[in-house]
DNA sequence: TGGGTTAATTGACGATGGTCAAATTTTGAA
DNA sequence: TTCAAAATTTGACCATCGTCAATTAACCCA
């Protein structure tokens, strides 16, 4: 299953088109290559294990196609569904930096391949090109900034707010325009994990859902979601949109 | 109001108690002159702005001593209390990563002092000493570990459980040992940010403390509050401790 | 394809939380 | 000290949420 050098194609780094939007994206084509030796390309299936919270972290993970969840537990047992990641994404570099054990697991929400890259390779990259070091830190930046959105949303927003939010943020990775101006999703998530995600039991999303069909801003299907136009630029929703 | 080089006492950063406990501990002394004569120290009285959402990034600032509330708002105008930072800690990093504005602003919650470093200081400390990076990719990195518990407790604890926990944490920093082994506290909060820090209504935040007098854990008096040495080693606390 | 397992929905009901409003206390400034 | 503004507490009331339990639907593997 473990394949080096990139994968089959051949290509390795050079031909990947995560390469641009990746923090990768600043090597150069001699560094590149040298990524590319050394990293190990794995499928996943659907539900199989990236890493898991309490393992040693001995290199960062680069999604190259697919989706990974990113879950975190507490003391108590509960797990939580914290993020979602896609090609592009490096994960794990925390317990990298920090040189302890990993705080979450990773895991594919469907086929996915990953890329891992060695901590060696990581550290021998980063004294090469500092650029790449920058980079790394632009992006825990920007995930830092999430995770305080996140958190501000879950202290001020209601269970039905915070579920609109995340459909509508599910929506732009996974959601298709329909002929009508209306979007479809086939989502990517469970119901328990889109209710860890909003912090509410799994019934209680349940109950949500069916407000939502109720007022008339969605359908569900089983993992199937529809959204009128009309509902979908609305900044929010409270009650059936009172002014209609 | 600001003095150059470290304040008054003359000693500057080479003298400064948090010297060892900050970020800039990896710096040697000629580097540390450097950064003494480039900072500006600068009295904050309570309740004062550090600085604010919205503005530009200009350089980072380091809490010498007090304590500063991180805040942050919404779309909506809810605005909530992400942290607090305490003497060693360095503020608004990530504005001066990313090259953007604030997204939150930080208030000194009482007569504070705090260091401004421009971002030029910065900039060419990290540039003479590589060691500062890795000094702040850790810092980021452990900002972020500590964004993710709390998102978990957020999603997984009630109210009163969230409450006793932000209690705990507080307890650590701004409380004493009695006597009989209780604990005593001022609160360095007002009610409202209280409530905020748990995504909650002043209001229920009062009928939570209600009930944990009730259930005899703790006692408040305004903003002193003592908890009993029997409840305060429980991991958490269920009802009247179920077991007594 | 069948059967067993997991996921999802629904109902009932008590607990908790939000909202509005009023009373009370605390705080800060003059 | 005194007064006005702000913070806090409390009550009433209703909406929402969690829990337990019972179905029903979906899924996976042999």
């Amino acid at each position: 299953m473990v394949e080096q050098g990139g994968g089959a194609s051949g290509a390795g780094c050079m031909g990947c088109p995560l390469r641009q939007r990746s923090e990768w994206c600043v090597l150069n084509e001699e560094e590149t290559r040298f990524l590319s030796r050394h990293l190990k390309k794995r499928r996943y299936r659907a539900g199989e294990t990236i890493f898991s919270a309490g393992e040693p972290s001995h290199g960062v993970y680069c999604v190259a196609s697919g989706t990974a969840a990113i879950r975190k537990g507490n003391a108590e047992g509960n797990t939580v569904l914290l993020r979602l990641a896609y090609p592009g994404d490096t994960l794990g570099y925390r317990g990298l930096l920090l040189g302890e054990n990993r705080r979450y697991g990773a895991e594919a929400l469907g086929p996915s391949k990953v890329c891992f890259v060695d901590r060696a390779v990581v550290k021998l990259l980063l004294e090469r090109n500092p650029a790449l070091g920058q980079q790394f830190l632009r992006r825990i930046a920007r995930d830092m900034d999430e995770a305080h959105d996140h958190l501000v949303r879950n202290a001020t927003l209601s269970n039905r707010d915070k579920f609109i939010h995340l459909l509508r943020a599910l929506m732009n990775r996974h959601g298709r325009t329909a002929t009508d101006g209306g979007h479809f999703m086939e989502l990517p998530l469970s119901r328990r994990d889109l209710a860890s995600m909003i912090g509410a039991r799994h019934e209680t999303l349940s109950r949500i859902i069916g407000r939502l069909e109720e007022d008339g801003i969605a359908r569900f299907s089983g993992r199937t979601v529809y959204v009128a136009r009309s509902h979908w630029l609305l900044n929010d929703s409270r009650p059936p949109t009172l002014l209609d």
